[in-house]
This record gives structure tokens, sequence and C-alpha cells, in this order.
RNA sequence: CGGGAUGUGGCUCAGUCUGGUAGAGCACAGCGUUCGGGACGCUGGGGUCGGAGGUUCAAAUCCUCUCAUCCCGACCA
């Protein structure tokens, strides 16, 4: 791999997440448009996202299931919404075995009316529900432009489609995801969200209405990382799945679908990455301490060596996964950069003089931090270590968000401290028209109306008519 | 689809204006010395210069066409 000078600018933010990932070996541009190779080292981030994930999603009643990845494009279509939202970003597939298909075959670029096609035979009555189901899967969506990780043309991601009897019982669904979704993100990732509700304007094609989470990334800007939807009845009718209730009347389901990408893995790298690379929360990371011996002679190097092996497998056998850096066509200055740039969280640094004193050097890849430690009881405090690196990235980032959050009353300001990057908290009468007004005028959407948030009355920050809370502009990836 | 730029070894690029034996650094292989913050020396392998056509004694370089990628906007997880 190429050696890439990772230089961060507040005008070329671009350049520098692109050359984080490619120093960190994450992932490369494909030979086609739009798509990613993802590396090994990325895709370990993925992989360590999904375990999460899936537990959660267990713990919360879900099953996994795989549909097809072809649909049928009459299938799109039955849905009003659904079918003008997503159309145009659609990839059609017109031949196959070498003959032109009766009828094409769009790639999903999301699920819902293959499943809810499927849901109509499985559901017949209200003891079939609630259907919980969930999938991993790769999906294609034909975006103008596209960006490593944050807006491929194909990204893998879940998507969950439950189906309810009640409206209410899928209204507590969707938010029960969306605070999975949260946790996941808070307690996983390190990364602060704010849970909220999206605008008309801006929720899924097809849906009742969407809840996401939004976190601000190290420039200042917006990312969605994660969406619930409430779906009301809309796919229901659109796919006829009725079922029998209770009282033995007949109802249409009420459904959710929820989905979380690999995006959250660019999320990842641009609120936590620094000049050096990558930062991996080590509740993310397959590698959470690397250990560099540091050896002169041969002789140096068995011993070395030897005590390295017994640490490896002492911290394995604690449940730390770790890995000895053997490798003896690099320095030891070179594998500290090495091991910096790809994120991992604890550099364990192992020579003579600390063989000598029963002791190794251990560097913490957040701060940057080089303490000595006794060899006695090391799976213990590397243990405490990571807890408190984890804890750290998540108090840093909250404090980051913080710093570059602001309420704001004046338009006049408003673009101009969008300028300088962040959350604006600010005033909006619910109507459209504003929201379009503000965004083509200063590029700034509204992130969400936030689930938590004092109701005060003011007055909207673009027409000024009145209003009774305030919710989120920023400028968005 | 508009605006801008770029295609030259695995990577980053120089060379193009002014045509004349394809270069550098990194990476890779071998040998030796090194190793506590990106080591060094010597040797070596690897490119029909995105593609097609044209001009010319001669094209990476000039002309025509074409393909692709990246960046900025409109679309979006």
């Amino acid at each position: 791999m190429a050696e890439v000078k990772i230089t961060k600018r507040a005008d070329d933010f671009s350049r520098w997440y692109t050359d984080v990932i490619a120093a960190a070996e994450l992932a490369e541009h494909a030979p086609v448009k739009g798509c990613m190779i993802i590396r090994p080292n990325g895709y370990a981030i993925w992989e360590k996202m999904q375990q999460a994930l899936d537990r959660m999603f267990k713990d919360t009643g879900h099953q996994n299931a795989y549909f097809p990845m072809f649909i049928p494009e009459s299938f799109l279509k039955k849905e009003a919404k659904h079918v003008e939202g997503f159309a145009p970003e659609v990839a059609v597939v017109t031949y196959g075995g070498g003959e032109k298909l009766e009828e094409p075959l769009i790639v999903r670029p999301t699920s819902e009316t293959i499943i809810w096609n499927t849901y109509r035979n499985w559901i017949q009555s209200y003891r079939d529900l609630p259907l919980l189901i969930n999938q991993w899967a790769n999906v294609v969506r034909w975006e103008m432009r596209t960006r490593l990780f944050l807006r491929t043309t194909e990204f893998l991601w879940q998507e969950g489609h439950t189906a309810h009897a009640s409206y209410d019982e899928a209204e507590e669904e969707t938010v029960r995801m969306l605070g999975v979704y949260k946790t996941f993100a808070q307690d996983y990732m390190a990364l602060p969200v704010i849970e909220g509700r999206k605008t008309e304007r801006e929720k899924f094609a097809g849906a009742d209405h969407t809840y996401s989470i939004e976190a601000m990334m190290g420039d200042g800007k917006a990312l969605q990382a994660g969406t619930s939807h409430h779906l009301g009845q809309n796919f229901a009718k659109a796919f006829d799945v009725t079922f029998q209730t209770q009282q033995g009347t007949r109802d249409w389901v009420y459904a959710t679908s929820w989905g979380l990408s690999t995006r959250m893995i660019g999320a990842l790298i641009m609120a936590h990455g620094d000049d050096n690379g990558i930062v991996i929360p080590p509740k993310l990371a397959t590698i959470q301490a690397a250990i560099i011996p540091i050896a002169r002679k041969p002789e140096e190097r068995a011993r070395v060596l030897e005590v390295g092996n017994r640490i490896a497998a002492e911290l394995k056998q604690a449940g730390i996964g770790c890995k000895l850096d053997e490798r003896d066509q690099y320095s030891p200055g070179w594998k500290f950069n090495d091991w910096e740039k790809r994120g991992v969280p604890l550099r364990i640094e192992l020579g003579p003089k600390d063989i000598e004193k029963n002791q190794v050097v251990i560097a913490r890849r957040d701060t940057g931090e080089k303490t000595p430690v006794s060899q006695e009881g090391l799976a213990q405090t590397v243990s405490g270590l990571l807890d408190t690196v984890q804890k750290s990235m998540f108090d840093r980032a909250v404090e980051f968000r913080e710093r570059n959050t602001h309420r704001v009353d004046d338009y006049g300001k408003f673009n101009e401290m969008l300028d300088a990057g962040g959350f604006l908290w600010a005033h909006w009468c619910n109507d459209d028209a504003c929201e379009e007004r503000v965004k083509s005028e200063t590029k700034a959407t509204i992130r969400c109306i936030p689930l938590k948030r004092d109701m005060e009355s003011g007055k909207c920050i673009a027409c000024g008519a009145p209003s009774d809370g305030r919710v989120i502009f920023a400028r968005a990836y």
C-alpha cells in the first residue's frame, strides 16, 4: 500500500477523508463507477458492528431472514410515493441468460416491496403478529455523486421489516429500534447522536413518518447515521396484507422499517479520525492492542518475542483482541506509525529495558499518552484502559458537539454561523416552504425535530411566524 | 446532466507548452549493516505513457475522435 500523507485542513476535509481511508487500508474505488472495494481492515470494523447490532436485534425479539436482490419492476410501482422516491436511482436488469426479460427486474434499493409481497402470505391472523424480521444485505442506489462509505452505489446494511396489529404498537417498535441505534452509536461507536423526527420533506419515500439519529462529524457537518420508519398501512395496502383481528374484523397491517449501513464506517472515520489516521473505539476494534517487540540483537529478539508471546496469550485469555507484530522487515518506529494509521486503540511496546523492569509501555491511540505499566496483572490493566479509552472518546465527541452547537434567532447570523460548521438550534414554523427556502439559500437542512427538546415559543427563523420549539439545522453529508 | 481537472510501473507524480533512446520518489526482491517514533548502502525486477485514428524520418508530447476517473453543484443511507 502506498504511503499517504494525511493533511487535515478545514477547507479540504474531503481530501483528508479519502487519505485516511487509504492510509488505514479500509477501502478503495472499484473499477465500477461509485462502487467500493472494502479491504480487510475496513470489513473487520463492519463485522464488529454487525455482531453488536445483531445481538441487540435478537435481544429485542427479531430474527434474521433473507429475500432476493432482484425485484420485479411492478412491485416497486405499487406504492406511489415509494416509486416516486426510488425510481430515479434504481438499477434495472433487462437481460438474463442472453434473452430480453419479459418483465425487467430492479436491483433492490431497499426491500420493502419484495418483503411485503411475501408478508401477504405469511400473515393471516393477529396471532401471526408482530412479525419481527431483519435482513443483512447489499443494496444498490444509482446516486449521481458518490463517496467512499458515505454514499456508494452499492452498500451493505441491515434492514428491519416488522408487521404489527396496531398503529401504536408499530410506533413503539419504530421508536424502540431508533433507541437501539442510539445505544449502538453511543456505546459502541463512541458517537453521540441526537434522536429526532424527520420533516415531511426529508422522510422516507412511502413512510408515514421517519425518525433518525444525527451525528456531528469532525468538520461540524451533520451525518444521518441511522433511520427508523413508521410505514403506517401504506405498504400493507399496496400489497394487500390484511389480518383478522381478535374481534374478528379485518384490518391492514401496520409496518415499520429501519436501517443502518456501512456509512457508519464513514461516520467513525470522520468523527474520531485525526491527522494520523483512523481511531477505532475499543469495542469495535478486532485488534485492541498491538504488541511491538523492540530488539536489537538476535538473542534479545528471541527473549523479547518469548515474553511478547506470553503477554499476547494472557491478553487473549482475558478476551482482549491483540496481535504481536513480529514482522522483522520493519523498524519499531515504522510499526508505531502503521498501527496508529490503522486506529488500533492501544500499543504495547516491549523491549529489553522493559523486560528488565518487568514492565511494558502502553500508548493510547486517542490521546497519544505513553505510560509504563507492570507486567503483573497486565490483562486487567489493559482491559481497564480499553474501557477508559472508549469512554474518553465518547466524552470528547460530546464535548466537541456541544462546542459546535448554537442557538440562533436571527436569519442574518444564521448563514454566517453555518460557515463555521455545527448544529444550529433555531425556530421553525413547520412550513415546507420555509425549510425549502433555508435549504436553497444556505445549503442547510433541518436534520431533525429532536425528540428531546424544550418547548418554548419563538419565531420561525425564515418567515417569523410563531413556533413552539426549536429544530436542528445543519449542513449535511 | 452542467462547471472544473486528470489519465505515464503497485502508489504519488515529473516529462507534454518547444516531437528526438520513458524518468524520480515510495513500494517490491536479494545481500549486508540496522531496530525505544516512519533506518541506510549496494544490486535487481517491473511501464506497448487510457483507447482508436491521423500528421511526421520520428509522437507520452501535435491534431481528431473516444473511453474512464476525480473534484464542485442538482439527487440521496
